[in-house]
Formats: C-alpha cells, sequence, structure tokens
DNA sequence: CCGTTCCTGGAT
DNA sequence: ATCCAGGAACGG
C-alpha cells in the first residue's frame, strides 16, 4: 500500500522520468478510476494531449501533476496501484487502467489490480477547493510539524484509538496501515490506547517516531509489503519492524508480536514493549 | 460518527 | 466455494 515514503519516492523518480515531458497521447482503461468534473475519458484525453508536465507534487498519498494549461492532474494510488514510466512499445500488463505517452517514447502507465485508485483532472479553482486536500492535516516531514502540532490533532478526536486517529488524513499527511503500526512501536505506545490519553512525554516519543520512520523509509525507497514498486519497477528497500510480522518475535524483547483489529485495520504491536 | 462500498488474488 | 484484506468517500 503506497504511504507517503512510497508515494515520495515515485515522486522523486517521476521528476526525472516525467518532468518536461509534453504528453502525447492518453488512453484509459478503466473509466471508473476517472473521477470529477472531467471524468469522460475522451474528455480527460483531449485536455492533456499535447500538454506539458511542469512539475511533479506530493501531497499525502497523492501526486500532483501541474500541466502548462493550467490543469492538475491528481492520482491517488490506494491500496493496489502501481506507477511505471516505459518505452511506449512495451507490453501491455494485465492491470492497466490508463497510459499517458511522452514525447520521448516513453509512457507513464498506471495499474491497479483493484481500481480503486483514482485519476482527477482539477482547475487550479478545483484545486485550491478540493475537500481531501484543503481538509488534510500537516506534512510530517516539513520542517514546522511539531509535537505541539500532532498534540492538537490528536485533541480534535480524544476518543479514537491513537492507531486511527494517525490513519485519519486530517490529523496529519501520508501515513498508512504500515507507518502507523511502526511509528507506535517505535514510541512504545499501545496502538488502541485513546488519543486523548497520550502524555506530552508520549506524543513528543511519537512525533520523533513518526518522522524517523517516514525518512528512513524514504530513504530506502519505501516498503515493498504487497505490490509497491517505484517509477522504474524497483521494490523498496525497508523493512517494517512489526507490520505484517504477528506472531514473530519482537526485535527488541523478543516475545511474539500481537495481532488486532483496530477500525477494520489489521495491527500489530508487541504487548511487552508497547503500553 | 459508524457502517458500507469499491475489487480481486490468495488463503482456507 | 467462501472469506478476507484494506484507503477513503459516502450515506444513514
Amino acid at each position: 500500500m503506497p504511504e507517503l515514503p512510497e508515494v515520495e519516492t515515485l515522486r522523486r523518480g517521476l521528476e526525472t522520468l516525467a518532468a518536461g515531458r509534453t504528453i502525447t497521447q492518453v488512453r484509459v482503461a478503466v473509466p471508473q478510476m476517472v473521477k470529477g468534473t472531467v471524468a469522460d475519458p475522451a474528455q480527460l484525453a483531449r485536455v492533456l494531449q499535447g500538454t506539458q508536465i511542469k512539475t511533479i507534487g506530493r501531497r499525502g498519498k497523492n501526486l500532483l501533476f501541474a500541466l502548462d494549461s493550467g490543469y492538475y492532474l491528481l492520482l491517488h494510488l490506494k491500496m493496489r496501484g502501481q506507477l511505471l514510466v516505459v518505452p511506449a512499445e512495451a507490453e501491455e500488463a494485465k492491470y492497466l487502467a490508463a497510459a499517458f505517452m511522452f514525447d520521448n517514447g516513453q509512457e507513464l502507465r498506471f495499474h491497479d489490480m483493484w481500481r480503486w485508485g483514482e485519476m482527477r483532472l482539477l482547475t487550479a479553482q478545483e484545486l485550491a477547493s478540493h475537500p481531501p486536500l484543503l481538509e488534510m492535516g500537516a506534512e510530517p516531514l516539513e520542517p514546522g510539524w511539531s509535537p505541539e502540532h500532532l498534540s492538537e490533532a490528536l485533541a480534535r478526536r480524544p476518543k479514537a484509538a491513537v492507531k486511527a486517529a494517525l490513519l485519519d488524513q486530517t490529523t496529519l499527511a501520508g501515513v498508512g496501515n504500515i507507518y502507523a503500526d511502526e511509528a507506535l512501536f517505535r514510541s512504545r505506545v499501545q496502538p488502541a490506547r485513546a488519543a486523548g490519553s497520550l502524555t506530552q512525554k508520549e506524543i513528543r516519543a511519537l512525533h520523533q517516531a513518526i518522522r524517523t520512520v517516514l525518512g528512513e523509509a524514504t530513504v530506502g525507497g519505501g516498503t515493498t509489503s504487497d505490490n509497491y514498486v517505484d517509477a522504474e519497477g524497483a521494490v523498496g528497500r525497508y523493512k517494517p519492524q512489526v507490520y505484517d510480522r504477528a506472531g514473530q518475535p519482537c526485535l527488541v524483547c523478543e516475545t511474539p508480536l500481537t495481532r488486532i483489529k483496530i477500525i477494520g485495520r489489521g495491527t500489530v504491536f508487541c504487548s511487552q514493549c508497547q503500553k
């Protein structure tokens, strides 16, 4: 599942592979993944063809392509989405959702086995008022994000499990199931604890853990737990310490890791280390 | 604010 | 053959 480190790794790869390119042709294979006011694939293609990709940004788990036409293309990979830049003549993969051909003989391909991913063409005005982006919390790797910001965000839903609060994109941007578990493990906070029950000391530890985990994972090119690969097809090198390791020994105390469910999400933690 | 929905491969 | 995983929009 692409979270902040995976999407940031993709963004960096696309900065090299896609920025400056002009889109010459667009094919949409899964129309229901095109959302928003320009949801008709033919219209999407018409607007995109002939436009140059100026920059590629990221907000939380969203990728944002700024186009020289003034439009923006917002992509969300959800659970199983993949973005790859390949030669235009490369064989088409099974789960192709859309392909964006470039002026250099390559094309950007969006694959999605589950078809949960989203493509959305937005005007500058729509972008500025797009609710998910408007309501999204702070970017945790921005230097200005402080323990006080985290404290205030957690205080807005004090009764929720702290893990549920971390998964909520309005609390902070870009954390999903993998890094919520990892950050809680590193800060020794039990995921089912009420968000409002954390002491200031625990919040400081959690803040630091979120930064460390997301930073290290981004340096490692993300985590490949399911089908994540970067824009050139490379797997992530980051290895989670608790995520997907239920029943295996805690790397700190060797207690077998516990798995529970929080808001429907599999959650792994160490019952010894995390209180 | 909680349950439902989307979707398909892999496990049972 | 049936069940399960899961991000985020949506509806009651």
